[in-house]
DNA sequence: TTCATCAGATAAACCGGTTTACAAAGTAGC
DNA sequence: GCTACTTTGTAAACCGGTTTATCTGATGAA
């Protein structure tokens, strides 16, 4: 029942040489030649012999190992992005190994520490707790890890997030193009550098075209469907409906389709939405969610790319990489141009 | 910048003691005074020491990792096991490394190597292909393999399924109790054993009900969204349409309803469809789908507990849990008695 | 011939723990 | 006082590789 595989010694008995010899020779540290070669790779063949991966790791210090850690993996967005991490880490020759922290900071702290554990060699990490401070001066500490989609400020790592106040700004653009005078901006959390940047693109877009933007046309909460059925109510319950809303998340745009078709409000006949974020439910809902395309797979292979250069060759830093925000037109929207 | 962490050695050194003293103590596998453990205690602390895991694993044996194997991760239906998965591992002291599979039978087995590698103490497995051979003879070898809501035919391993037949029974008997006459079944490739068993449900609900099925209602292909639109082009070239499906997947069923809608055939007015799964995407789409639940979290959930169960003491098999299948009305049923 | 050079290969240290087998000191029982 | 445990602890082997420093014998140049 042992099963005890092969090691390299018993290879190297068979082939008649040494330890080093077929270490070297495997790792193709050393030319040796073609008739010794040959006796290596017959051993190898005859007896089954793989190389015992953690014996590996422990000498030469790495685990060809990269980790992700997402707040969930159940979210579209999320589990995109870990296709892609998967993809580009296993054509490179490494695992990823998933932590999911359920927003918990010591559960992200905890993921950290898989890099001091030898568990991994980097780590893609995307928070939604930036302002936690223990997490601020904890990270700092680990180079070999990249942030993903939300910053966290005072940090110096490569950072991968998307164009979010050009994003915004082409969303609000696009429903004062076709003829929404009052738009609402329903979002997450102050503390999200996505929602202050869209929330940006959302003024901008409005000062260009010379509208006022008042404060009270702004809901914050959470990147939530839930939240998205709650504003609906909080919405209705005022004099002055908006024609439009520009939702900072899909999961929020769906929330409201949901609550407004149920309180007989019609989209986009009585009001217009615009999400952000394209995950695959918005092709899916009625109408259609037309919304802000940011690309999960693309920001999983570039901070998968970055990551993995930066093992290969460390001390370059690349900074922040924007990934696109476009436009991507459904049914959600009206033209209300005469 | 070499950041090398304190080892044993420095712990034991510090404490005026051994490394076996120190190791055996931290594992609890001996008792020393109270006076001798404040010491070591002291010294851990004082030079935050933490135990190299990859050295523990060789010494051990263990990787303490399992990993999940699926086609892929992006379908909310793999994504909620996984979800469930990393829950459960993770209260058990487990890390979860992930497989995407892709649906490459080559893939499958590079995962299965990873029992071989140490890289993992044991494998969830989900499969799309279990009629291939070799993933069919190379998988038996491998204990510690629990497969997931797939069979492969020929195993022994430890199973996790859900209530096949009874589900697809219970939908049927639904569409009879609520007056359908003719319904079709769409469905995946004969291969898979879910497909096998929901059409022995579709047949029972049927010969239960005195009603004639006939082969010609039912269309195979496989669970894509893709597959649901097309076959919706065979269904209306047809001279008799059903007055309701039966699909054997939420992937079929939305993208049925969709190609259904743009041909200006209403659901469930003109025909009804209740699909299978119950991802997060059915109580999305419009209408909502009635469909038959089965909980991807809890077959990961009780897959994850059988495994480390099984880790834990070797030898015992629990052969094939079922999961239950149950149905959740929504909106795409209608009732056609007068 | 002789010294330098180099290809081919190896012994031994090392990575950082765990575990086995055993030693030394304390203490109980008689 | 002597034997028999118990307690407390350790030295050394081990896990299975990688890597460094070194050795040997052959080739080439002077």
């Amino acid at each position: 029942m042992k099963k005890k595989g092969p090691t390299i010694q018993d290879v190297a008995n068979r082939a008649g040489l040494s330890k080093a010899a077929v270490s070297r020779y495997l790792n193709k540290s050393i030319n040796l030649p073609e008739e010794t070669g040959r006796k290596i790779d017959e051993a190898v063949k005859a007896l089954g012999y793989r190389r015992n991966s953690i014996a590996r790791r422990l000498s030469k210090g790495g685990s060809e190992t990269i980790g992700l850690v997402v707040p969930e993996i159940s979210n579209p967005f999320f589990s995109e992005m870990a296709e892609a991490v998967e993809q580009t880490a296993s054509e490179r020759g490494y695992n990823l190994i998933l932590g999911i922290s359920r927003n918990h900071p010591d559960k992200e702290i905890g993921f950290l520490r898989w890099i001091d554990d030898s568990i991994v060699d980097g780590l893609l990490f995307v928070t939604n707790r930036p302002g936690n401070r223990r997490l601020q001066l904890d990270i700092r500490r680990y180079r070999s890890v990249v942030l993903l989609d939300e910053d966290i400020p005072g940090t110096v790592q490569d950072k991968v997030f998307c164009q979010n106040v050009e994003g915004a700004r082409d969303a609000v653009r696009y429903l004062i193009r076709t003829g929404h005078r009052r738009i609402f901006h329903v979002t997450g959390p102050v503390s999200l550098m996505s929602v202050k940047e869209r929330l940006d693109g959302f003024r901008l877009a409005h000062e260009e075209a010379g509208l006022p933007c008042s404060d009270n046309h702004i809901f914050h909460h959470d990147y939530s469907q839930q939240f998205g059925r709650d504003v609906v109510r909080d919405i209705l319950s005022r004099p002055a409906l908006p024609d439009a809303v520009f939702a900072a998340s899909d999961y929020i745009a769906i929330g409201m389709l949901e609550e407004l078709k149920r309180n007989g409000v019609r989209v986009p006949d009585d009001m217009s939405i615009v999400g952000f974020d394209d995950t695959t439910l918005a092709g899916l809902v009625t109408p259609k969610l037309t919304t802000i395309r940011q690309s999960a797979a693309e920001m999983g292979r570039i901070g998968a790319t970055r990551l993995l250069d930066a093992l290969a060759q460390p001390g370059v830093l690349r900074g922040v990489t924007r990934i696109a925000a476009s436009l991507v037109v459904r049914d959600s929207v009206l033209d209300r141009r005469e």
